[in-house]
DNA sequence: TCCATTTTGTTAACATGTTAATTACAAGAC
DNA sequence: GTCTTGTAATTAACATGTTAACAAAATGGA
């Protein structure tokens, strides 16, 4: 972990930020901390953490056409239409059409998909309430608040 | 509970939380925020994210073996290995062998490598200045260390 | 020395991220 | 109606994430 005395090879003022002190890496390796305790969890109930993500929303409304989806998931486009057709091939959901709109896909959950959530919302609330309990309410939400402030950095400058 | 018809789905206790002050989502929506700044530049110099990554680690120190590489540039074995395959062919880095560990790959920087990051690492700090000077100083440390909290939530509990 | 164990890196297989191109449908302008 | 434009979802192609299995080299005893 030696500080290393920083070779020749670039200006100062050109040398790219520490790693350590960097945001783009800070908040994937915060994200990865985190993730972990979640992930094995989620793995022996044979769905990956985007699958859940959506399969969640769907716990939360009845219907969601895949564009909303993508929003509240935040999975892009491509991806989504993968994990649908992965979910729907495995009868977690099932896909309806939009009688107004020819374009759109409907997403619902099926009576398989709520045993997951069932099951799984149980466990996950669990390992949430262990990480609140450890960091502390208001601290999370400092740092939940902070994280909001940061993704609205795109309209803005 | 097999009877219940379940119109309003979960009770409260069981429900997922929000999406919106979900940690792990929250943190990904502020990394993609963070993010849409700096990948448009990367892509007119044909790298990506992680390869920059990867080269900018190699300008502060000149040698790094691959282990190294994949803690500090946060990057998981496999995908490292194919990551210097690619920016050897490339030319960008070269790979040596340890005489002292036959296991062990040793990763350098190249010419063409340095010129990359000639280019890109001013123009990198440029997009981070404008970032730190809309937060604060203040604001994103503070930002980081709570970040840097959670990336230990692992060792603990 | 010999062998079991550990460590380092790679490969394989599948899931997702990312951008660009494409298809199907919708909405407006004319 | 026809044409253009815009929108929703898919597909394609490549890069990375993720776990498991593996090969090669090092290590630490017996």
């Amino acid at each position: 972990m030696t500080e290393s005395p920083t070779p020749k090879m670039l200006q100062d003022a050109f040398l790219p930020r520490n790693t350590r002190r960097s945001l783009p890496i800070a908040l994937l390796r915060a994200r990865e901390a985190v993730m972990s305790h979640f992930r094995p969890m989620l793995s022996t109930h044979d769905i990956t953490e985007q699958q859940w993500r959506v399969i969640r929303i769907l716990a939360e409304q009845e219907t969601v056409d895949a564009s909303e989806m993508a929003d509240k998931a935040f999975i892009l486009a491509p991806s989504l239409t993968r994990i649908i057709r992965s979910l729907e091939e495995r009868g977690i959901i099932a896909k309806l059409k939009d009688e107004n709109d020819g374009r759109r896909v409907l997403l619902k959950i099926t009576p398989a998909g709520m045993a997951i959530i069932n099951e799984v919302a149980p466990e996950s609330r669990m390992i949430y309430d262990r990480l609140e309990k450890h960091f502390g309410r208001e601290k999370l939400d400092l740092l939940l608040d902070l994280l909001d402030e940061v993704s609205t950095f795109n309209e803005e400058s």
